[in-house]
DNA sequence: TTATTTGGGCTTTTT
DNA sequence: GCCCAAATAA
């Protein structure tokens, strides 16, 4: 590689790397100052968070200006982890005088985070009000419905989309730069008789968040792409940053590659990161197309260096992963190797069914870590979020704590959203769904008289006047001067953030009190909020932090766990991204949920189901159990039900990688007879079944 | 007009 | 098991 024969020896901090690594680093950076594009091809486990890292380092130390670096990671705490290694690498080299440095690296975030911040920034220039406030997906579904109602679209003779479809469709329309039809395609074929009302729809969709001065997700990185359509604009944007390098590459759609050319039309400075075979986003318009384009969107070129050695796991867990990973119908990369030598195979385990799985996976973490290994180092991986509810319950009658990342957020629980509501509509009255969840928290307020006093809200020149002076709901009694009281409270703001969330739960409470059975536990999770809450200089920042990177992990316990408490790590797939674990345990291996029975209709979606089980096996470093229950009790029966069906081994593990497995059964062959029994029936269609159940 | 009940349809992954 | 819409009760 001609990169290279660079003559001098390398600086002292660069000297762990290996050569393709070090060439990533070294790419263009002489100076400091922006080179050619650079595509950076990392397979699981190369070293890739330290790399970019190293790079970013380096060029500070070059001399690049750290307020003028662009940093995009896929979520936040991919963010900050880089940051913190940039900047223990800048203050290893530059001495103690560094620290101001990494604070400086202050454009790093997730492109949603970025957009957001830029758009309040260049409001003026966009016509946008930079107070707006940001939709998560819930609020956008709940004012989707409310358009649905109005165009009447809600009692058509047949079946209309849900809300939850219609907004689908319509972020894939917008993320994947493509049409209603094409959005439709094979993914939603029973909307397609709905085109021309979609339409419709979605047109009214857009204008009502123009009047509530809302955006939604998608909203961040269209009106991102919008504005640096044009040309003054992305020159500007775009001079702003000397470097930008954009990390989990294989993950990101169309608009987002759109936003990163018209910011950088030539390439310099640009730096991208990712491995087409880790690509399992396409469900949110993801394209590995982004990846494999990149070099030749710029003349010359853009270099590319592959990092294939792995340094995570042993030798026998990488060569099943790329096993698997082999029987792709297509593959653009490589094969990993690692020199970590290891005589233990990973494990297929035969479990009867989720219980004992369960317990197989408890039994085996206690173990581990008798023999020295942290909860921490140790990870339950499955595909979709309730796979792990039988361990849940196992764990929790163990007394082993655990913290679960992916599937319900806290931000989702009613009592968080309402008070989250009261917030958000003190800070922009014109948000319709806040003011509509709202009113309704009060006895004898229904839709229509929330309704009737928002329409006078949104169209005042002052919503705030216009609410006070509204004409009160006729049963609301002595509950509306106080719901008036405490927006006007505030508002003024006299209390300061973050004491106003103590004046904002005080109003709350009792109506928490009224609405549900379960208050206490609710009132602890508003306290933890407020804690939260704390953290943040302003109202503001709160809300949109809090929406763009809410908090990813439950747990069993009220608060978060303190730092050096120790737990067991839960985590989907997806959420598992980028991390890796000492230990891992994959759940329900078995046709139906990898693949899941929903993801089988294409070709490309069991090919990403098949990746996904790869990123999966690719986490773990010295050891990886598949485990494949037997029998799954169906859902819809009394609890003492016994109604099952079985499923067989996942087809990503065919009968010629079995080689590659330790086959064991658990618990260890025994003569019980529903062991035998089970091993004796025939292979079944889960999926089939489990729909048949509902015709 | 609001609150509660009932019946039918769908059920993943996340910024 | 959850969401939604229509029906029914207060």
């Amino acid at each position: 590689m001609a990169l290279l024969d660079s003559t001098t020896a390398p600086p002292g901090y660069l000297e762990a790397l290996n050569p393709e690594q070090r060439a990533a680093v070294e790419h263009g950076a002489e100076g400091g100052a922006p080179g050619a594009p650079l595509l950076v091809i990392a397979g699981a486990g190369s070293g890739k968070t330290n790399t970019l890292a190293h790079r970013v380092a380096h060029l500070i130390v070059e001399g690049a200006d750290p307020r003028r670096i662009l940093l995009m990671t896929f979520s936040r705490r991919a963010a900050s982890e880089l940051s913190r290694r940039v900047e223990r690498i800048a203050r290893r080299v530059l001495g103690e005088g560094a620290g101001a440095l990494a604070d400086a690296l202050s454009w790093a975030g997730t492109f949603h985070g970025i957009g957001a911040r830029l758009l309040r920034e260049y409001a003026e220039q966009l016509g946008l009000d930079p107070a707006f406030t940001i939709h998560d997906r819930e609020d956008s579904a709940d004012l989707m419905n409310l358009v649905r109602h109005e165009l009447g679209f809600s009692k058509t003779e047949t079946r209309f989309p849900t809300k939850g479809a219609c907004l689908a469709i319509y972020s894939r329309c917008v993320n994947a730069e493509c049409s209603v039809e094409e959005a439709i395609g094979h993914a939603y074929p029973w909307c397609s008789s709905w085109v021309d009302e979609l339409k419709r729809l979605f047109g009214a969709y857009v204008e009502a968040k123009q009047r509530q001065n809302v955006l939604d997700y998608d909203d961040l990185l269209l009106y991102w792409a919008g504005a640096v359509a044009h040309p003054e604009i992305a020159a500007d944007m775009g001079e702003r940053f000397d470097h930008v390098l954009v990390d989990e590459y294989q993950d990101t759609n169309r608009l987002q590659s759109t936003i990163l050319r018209a910011l950088k039309p030539e390439g310099r400075g640009l730096t991208v990161v990712g491995d087409d075979a880790q690509s399992i986003y396409s469900f949110r318009a993801a394209t590995v197309r982004n990846i494999l384009d990149f070099p030749s969107q710029f003349s010359p070129a853009a270099q590319v260096i592959t990092l294939e050695r792995n340094y995570r796991s042993t030798q026998p867990i990488l060569a099943a992963a790329n096993g698997v990973i082999g029987l792709a119908k297509e593959r653009f990369t490589k094969n990993l190797w690692t020199e970590r030598a290891s005589g233990v195979r990973p494990r297929l385990v035969a479990v009867r069914d989720e219980a004992d799985q369960a317990r197989y996976v408890v039994e085996q973490v206690l173990e581990k870590r008798e023999e020295g290994a942290a909860l921490k180092q140790q990870a339950v991986l499955f595909r979709t979020s309730h796979h792990s509810g039988p361990l849940e319950l196992e764990l929790t009658r163990r007394n082993i704590p655990f913290v679960k990342f992916g599937g319900l957020k806290f931000l989702d629980a009613a009592h968080v959203k309402d008070l989250l509501a009261l917030l958000r509509f003190v800070e922009n009255p014109r948000d319709r769904v806040a003011g509509f969840r709202l009113m309704q928290l009060l006895p004898g307020v229904g839709p229509t008289s929330a309704q009737r006093v928002l329409d006078a809200v949104e169209q005042a020149a002052d919503p705030l006047a216009a609410l006070q002076g509204a004409p009160p709901p006729p049963r609301s009694g002595a509950d509306w001067p106080g719901f008036l009281g405490v927006v006007a409270d505030l508002r003024t703001g006299r209390a300061g953030w973050p004491a106003e969330m103590e004046r904002a739960r005080t109003w709350y409470e009792p109506h928490l009190e009224r609405v549900h059975e379960d208050a206490a536990a609710r009132q602890a999770d508003l306290v933890q909020l407020e804690q939260i809450a704390g953290g943040y200089p302003s109202r503001e920042r709160f809300l949109t932090d809090l929406t763009l990177d809410p908090p990813d992990a439950t747990s069993d316990q009220a608060g978060p766990p303190l730092k050096d408490e120790d737990y067991l790590i839960l985590s989907t797939i997806h959420s598992a991204k980028g991390q890796e674990w000492k230990s891992v345990f994959l759940l329900n291996a078995v046709d139906g949920c990898i693949p899941s029975d929903l993801g089988t209709g294409s070709s490309a979606e069991v090919e990403e189901e098949r990746r996904l089980l790869y990123v999966a096996m690719t986490r773990a470093r010295d050891d990886l159990h598949v485990i494949t229950p037997q029998r799954f009790f169906t859902h819809g029966q009394a609890s003492r039900g016994d109604r099952h069906v079985y499923a067989s081994r996942t087809r990503f593990i065919p009968g010629d990688l079995l080689g590659h497995f330790e086959r064991i059964a658990w618990p260890a062959a025994d003569a019980s007879p529903a062991a035998t029994a089970s091993r004796t029936l025939p292979r079944v269609n889960l999926g089939g079944q489990m729909r048949g159940m509902w015709r």
